[in-house]
DNA sequence: ACATGTGAACTGCTTCACAGCG
DNA sequence: CGCTGTGAAGCAGTTCACATGT
């Protein structure tokens, strides 16, 4: 895991004094989403084969524009080449860096209804690092099944177990009602990043981190959309 | 289902020439998702038996501030009463009329993996008036098998279900890999709006509708802002 | 010749502050 | 007097355009 282990070659500038990974500007979130999206369609170009990248092809798979990319990029330092664009290989290393991918990330998992155990599974994290230690809920006929190759814990243990453990980041797959009650619960066991899953807005301390996936508001947004859609400009 | 039909009293001006429901501006997708919001605030406030609310004790719940709330809603008419709030019932019953959730809304969810066995058992959706007409796979051993009272078709069927049945929305829970050529699928059948759960940005033409929700996209995010986050002003 | 990197212009969302009204 | 509704100000994110470098 040593950084810049990734890319070969030799790195351009081993003298570049800051600036690089710990730029200690505050970056938008939009940004940082995208530079996610960016990297995975570098990781899938690299499985074709491709070798360099524009900032024009990776606007198009990334819809965005070429002018997002390259600002977006600009914030963490210079990684392409003028005249020729990105080498993939680099690209995907620097962007790894930036996410804080390099690690592995210890995650808890509350609730082991539907979406819970759908997530405990999820390929999508352990591909990038995210190793789920546990499973929790309350319900008794849950805990101690499996799933997923995760056992079901008893949620009354959860402090006790993050004393040990110290996991990263806790995922809240638990209903609207409690929500507000579990994410107390799990920062007070001192994990101070969640990410959540249920219906409703948390309030928690400054410090702690907290991202919503509200799905049931997306298809609110879709309907919203589509009632609106054609009375707006059928021209544009 | 006509429109205006949710709130009770008399409507302040009989002689309103447009405005109301079909305000031809652009309102913002994060005034919208704002607006979803503030309605299941406002329907928690119900269940206590809150029947009067003001913009501050919304931005409050909601995670905004009062002059957001009474700007979001200004989009769409003048709601409250000056010196006491919001009627509650009242409130909820023109958010649903704005966000269109009066009606039915036809849905097919296209991959019966774990996240899409997941959302069509999903509470949430059923609640607001999302109806799962069916769920499509290609894998045969799916086929025919039951995921929460909907039966699991087969995705070759799907252009023929959908001249039939004329849904409204389709949820992807599909691989990244596969998830472009099922998406043109999906607007070949008729289908114009998508919420998009693979980790991909899809490419359609521009009549369709798109929505995503990338799990593991905002998991990185929290990484990103874990390891950058006490490098940023450990005063502020 | 071609594509990056970036200050400057621009667009649009958010915040402010207060007039208007119950 | 309190709280809404809203024009105006402020600010952040995006787009433009071009100098820079290969």
């Amino acid at each position: 895991m040593a950084p810049g282990g990734g890319a070969c070659e030799i790195v351009h500038k081993p003298s570049r004094p800051e600036r690089s990974v710990n730029a200690d500007k505050p970056i938008a979130e939009s940004t940082v989403r995208r530079l996610s999206l960016y990297l995975r369609v570098l990781e899938q170009a690299q499985e074709r084969g491709t070798r360099t990248i524009s900032s024009d092809e990776l606007a198009e798979e990334g819809g965005t524009t070429s002018a997002q990319v390259r600002k977006d990029l600009s914030f963490f330092g210079s990684f392409g080449t003028r005249g020729r664009g990105y080498h993939v290989a680099e690209l995907v290393a620097e962007l790894h860096r930036i996410l804080g991918l390099g690690r592995e990330w210890r995650v808890y998992i509350v609730g082991a209804g539907r979406i819970g155990a759908a997530l405990a599974g999820y390929h999508g994290f352990v591909q990038r690092g995210f190793t789920v230690l546990g499973v929790y809920d309350n319900d008794a006929r849950l805990i101690g099944t499996a799933v997923d190759d995760v056992v079901v814990r008893d949620f009354g243990r959860l402090a006790t177990d993050a004393a040990a453990e110290r996991p990263d980041i806790a995922v809240l797959a638990v209903p609207g009602e409690v929500a507000q009650l579990v994410a107390e619960r799990v920062v007070a066991a001192g994990i101070d990043a969640i990410l959540n899953f249920a219906p409703v807005p948390l309030h928690v301390p400054a410090h702690v981190t907290v991202r919503s996936v509200n799905m049931a508001l997306e298809l609110e947004g879709l309907a919203y959309a589509i009632v609106h859609r054609d009375s707006v400009h059928p021209a544009a």
